[in-house]
Order: C-alpha cells, then structure tokens, then sequence
DNA sequence: TCTGGGGTCCTAGGACCC
DNA sequence: TCTGGGGTCCTAGGACCC
C-alpha cells in the first residue's frame, strides 16, 4: 500500500455556486454558459472580479481586476454581486462528501481540500478519484478538479491543470515533462514580487529554477529561496493537518469606505463596528488575545499599522477598543483614509481569564452582558442590538465577517 | 468614479536582560 | 570610564496564499 494526496479543488467556485443556485431558484440561464463574473459593488468602492466564468475568461478578463476594466473589455458581461453565506453552504456540502472518503482531510480554503488515502495501485487511486468528481458533480451540480500525487504539493499543482471537470496526476516520474515547462509564476509561493526577481536572473520556468544552484538561490532569496527550489522539484512533504492540529492565530476585520475619511470621530466610528466583530469572532472562539493592529489604507493606496501589547489577555470589547483608539491617535497622519482594519493575535485560551489590577468595574458583568449580546446577535442578525454612538448614523454597527462556520485559512502553508 | 477581505509566516531593528 | 555576546520580546513592514 503507498500513500497517496488528492487535492480538490471546486471550478470557478464562487461563480460556479452562484450558477447552481440560481438555476435551483427556476432561472434559465446558466452563469457558467455565459461571460459572468462574481463582483464586489463600484459604489461603495469595492467592485472588483472575485471569480469568473470560463467564456469571460475568453475576454482576458481577470481576478482581482476591476469591474470597470472589465466592462470595458466586455460590454455585456453579466455581473452579480457575492453571497459569502451560500458559498459557506456549498464549501461545506462539498466537504461532508470529502469525508466520507479519508478521516485525513484538510480544509485548505473555502473551495480546496487535500485528502491522503492508501492505495495499492495508482490506478485505483485515478478511479476513485473519478468517482468522487462525478459524486460532487452528480448531488451538488458542480464541477472540481482533482489533482493526485505523493506530496500535498504535487497534488496541488496538478489539479490546476486542464480545467475544468479534470483528474490529473502528478507524480514524482512526471515532474520533468508536466511540471517544469511551466512559467514560473505558477509555482505555489511564487507571486507577484518573487517572479520578477527570478526573471532578473534568467529563472522562466519551473525547470529552470529547479536546475538553478541552491546557494545561490539561498543568497538571493533567503530561506524563501530554498522553499522554492525545492518546489520545483517536488520535494515537500508536510501531513494532512486535522482541525484539531492548526488553531486560530489571529482574527481581523477590516473594510474599504465608501467614502475617504479626513476626520477622526468618522473613523473611530468605523473602527468601533469593526472592533465588535472582531471581539464577537475572538469570544466564539474561545480565545483571549494579547496584541491589538490596527491599519490604515490612504487614498494612494499606501498603508501602515500600529500595535500594541495589552497589559493583560482579554476578549472585551471595550477594553480592546480602548487600544483601538490610542493606536489610531497615535497612528494617524492626518491624511485621507480609505481602508480601515483590526486585528488581534497573541492568542491563549480563555479558561483563565486573569484580571488585571487595572481592569475597572466589574468585569465579571460585562463578559455576561459581552455574550448576551453575542447570542442575540447570532440568533437575530448583527443590527438587532447596537451602541447609542451608532443611533441614526449610516455606519452599520457591527463590521465584517460572515458570521457563521469559521475555518482556517492556511494558505500560504501547506 | 483608481485595487476586497480574510489569513500566515518571515525579516530586521531596537529594547532589554544576563 | 569606552564596551562582548547571546537570547528574547516587541514592532513595522513585506511576502505569500485563497
């Protein structure tokens, strides 16, 4: 028997969801037929492509781009706006599927999944893998590519071959023909700042940044170097990580403004309905955290932070608050704001909460009243309860988040 | 009407302690 | 009275992922 990784990886994930779900609600045509994009709204500045059919990819239309740009490329591009709860939802049927086949699953985002499983023969793990994609495609109507390897991140790479509805493979035999003709910049942990460096010393493709010397990648590059040298030529071996292996290390919310800010009470504003969802998220999970960032996005686009160190763990939101606010003071430049954000890390756990001597009131009453709000909140929608600074004020009281079935985001670790 | 929002890890410099 | 080295924590910024 040999180990043996699968990588599951949904289609256009968000689009094709969007799909599914509006031809169960009775409507004829199918997004995936037709050049469509999942996209944030231009009015309150948050219109860019979040996912994209298969003919809009036809009219170079690109992720992260703006719907504006995009428009432009194609007039008649049919646009609709996210639904992160139904994306929760299908995320999740496809992994009630996905286990049912391994106990060894991990979530890796919302639309990816590795798998590992025994087989006695690669053959059985390319049916079984046909099978699972048809399965997915058959109960839930969508389609992934499945990629299969030795390693998590060979398996990684093939799945994002031939799209879509695919199962590829990728073992270590293969890595020469399949893997290292391919630009570069597809390389897990090759992005937009390694590929031009690697360009400057002549590394364009996969192959050639395998064959390049490690020193002198090491020496350039660091140990960001070496990781990816030895991407290159297939050599990775992390585990299948369990939900119970990774915990949270940190949570943040942070939002684009409609509008730029120049006045402080303004952002403070914004800052508090942030702070509430980020305490409300930290409190559900259990956790205190030690360290408050905040982050601020100028109109240029240029940004910086601030932190602080509280003098002890805490999961209040007042407290937190309270550091949100020096932080901005001390912070700010005065200069308009775009883009305003919190987050806390330096996490434990919070069967201890230790109060501090310089904790004021009873703090015993306000961690009830913290969850009593929280559980409103969950059972009735974030607006049902809300500080008096937010009466008859058009900033929503409670920023950010979906709400609901938390998950990791591993992203950039396999 | 010009680039979202959620994460993780690494690095480098300074403070501070022994 | 002029100077070492190691360890750890804190902070800011940058890189990467989806």
């Amino acid at each position: 028997m040999e180990k043996i990784y699968f990588h599951i990886d949904a289609n256009s994930a968000y689009l094709s969801w969007e799909a599914v779900y509006r031809l169960q609600q009775g409507e004829q045509i199918d997004l995936r037929d037709i050049p469509s994009v999942v996209g944030g709204n231009p009015k309150t500045r948050k219109g860019i492509i979040l996912a994209k059919s298969i003919p809009a990819k036809k009219y170079n239309i690109q992720t992260g781009e703006t719907l504006f740009k995009a428009l432009q490329k194609c007039p008649n591009l049919k646009i609709v706006s996210p639904n992160y709860h139904l994306y929760m939802r299908a995320s999740n049927a496809m992994h009630e599927i996905l286990k049912e086949y391994s106990p060894n699953i991990q979530r890796f985002s919302i639309d990816e999944s590795f798998l590992d499983l025994n087989f006695s023969s690669k053959t059985d793990s390319i049916k079984l893998a046909f099978e699972i994609k048809e399965r997915i495609k058959k109960e839930l109507g969508f389609t992934v590519n499945i990629g299969i390897s030795s390693n998590k991140l060979l398996a990684k790479v093939a799945s994002d071959f031939e799209k879509p509805n695919n199962v590829h493979t990728l073992f270590p035999s293969e890595i020469k023909e399949k893997m290292w003709p391919l630009p570069v910049s597809d390389l897990f942990m090759v992005g937009r700042a390694t590929t031009p460096k690697l360009h400057r010393i002549g590394i364009y493709t996969i192959g050639d940044l395998a064959n390049t010397d490690l020193d002198y990648l090491k020496y350039t590059l660091k140990s960001h170097g070496r990781l990816i040298w030895e991407y290159a030529n297939g050599i990775e071996s992390s585990s299948i990580k369990s939900d119970k292996d990774t915990s949270i290390k940190g949570i943040g919310n942070s939002t684009t403004l409609p509008r730029d800010i120049d006045q402080s009470e303004n952002a403070l504003m914004y800052l508090l309905a942030l702070t509430e969802m980020v305490a409300m998220r930290l409190r559900h999970a259990e956790k205190l955290c030690k360290v408050v960032v905040i982050s601020i996005k100028n109109t240029d686009l240029s940004h910086y932070s601030h932190q602080t160190t509280l003098v002890s763990p805490t999961d209040e939101t007042n407290i937190i608050y309270d550091a949100v606010k020096n932080l901005f003071h001390q912070a700010w430049h005065f200069q308009a704001i775009r883009h305003l954000g919190v987050r806390v890390t330096g996490f434990s756990d919070n069967d201890c909460y230790q109060y501090s001597i310089f904790d004021h009131g009873n703090l015993e009453n306000i961690r009830t009243l913290n969850s009593t709000i929280d559980d409103l909140r969950l059972r009735y929608g974030k607006d049902i309860i809300l500080r008096s600074t937010f009466l008859h004020k058009k900033v929503k009281p409670v920023i950010g988040g979906v709400g609901e079935d938390e998950y990791k985001m591993m992203s950039s670790l396999l």
